[in-house]
DNA sequence: CAGGTATATACTTATATAGGAATATTACTG
DNA sequence: CAGTAATATTCCTATATAAGTATATACCTG
């Protein structure tokens, strides 16, 4: 990676609702309607801030039927992987990180969209 | 540090510029004219980022005689610091910053300005 | 294939930021 | 205090991005 490519990433980072995207999927991949709904954010919010990451590697999407489904790219770069975890850390510490996750895990994902359960 | 201090932290890191500065303020404090030198870029546009960095206090500046020197934050967060070490990491490979940095240790710091060598 | 659901894209507007040119400020020197 | 050097600020323009509205696309179901 070079010094472009490293800005690149922190472009990436440096929105709040795509940190939130990124907080989330470091738990699992999820279909762009749950994090909607977690995040309460319109359809087109959500999508696009996807497109911005995806469109930058960060994350990957697989379609399943009717649902895209986003992961956080594979082959992770270490600079986003090192700030990954940072964010986990601050997961205790900020409320709206907190509270994004606090929703995931009392949602139901076993519905058809999420891979995460079936 | 709350998501959206973090969020402004990434926006000074998105920068080629900045991270070029915070990559040779890594090494030690420098003035305004030396950062100039090295980086070959405008006064006007060095001194731009720096007081962005500052006014996000990623850097702090005192004056010593005609000149102001930078420094990064005595109070470094953990995430800056984090990354500028992932930036320390990356100076292998990129031949901005290593080019950057060899500037900085060829150069003649004994200068009046600079308060590394005196 | 018609209708519905999930997601993406195009178009528009507002805002943040980058960078240049000119000018202002601060401090030193005589 | 006049002149000079270093740095900061103001004003301007161009570009990137965020977000909303409307529309398009993809896929499933009957």
């Amino acid at each position: 990676m070079n010094s472009d490519e490293l800005c690149q990433v922190y472009r990436c980072l440096c929105d709040k609702t795509r940190l939130r995207i990124l907080n989330l999927l470091s738990d699992g991949a999820l279909c762009v309607c749950h994090l909607q709904e977690i995040l309460g954010e319109t359809q087109v919010k959500v999508s696009k801030h996807l497109a911005y990451l995806k469109s930058h590697g960060l994350v990957e999407s697989e379609r399943r039927a009717n649902w895209m489904i986003y992961h956080i790219t594979k082959e992770v770069n270490p600079i986003l992987e090192n700030n990954l975890k940072c964010l986990q850390d601050l997961t205790s510490e900020d409320p709206t990180f907190r509270t994004d996750l606090k929703h995931l895990h009392e949602m139901d994902t076993s519905a058809a969209c999420c891979p995460s359960t079936n």
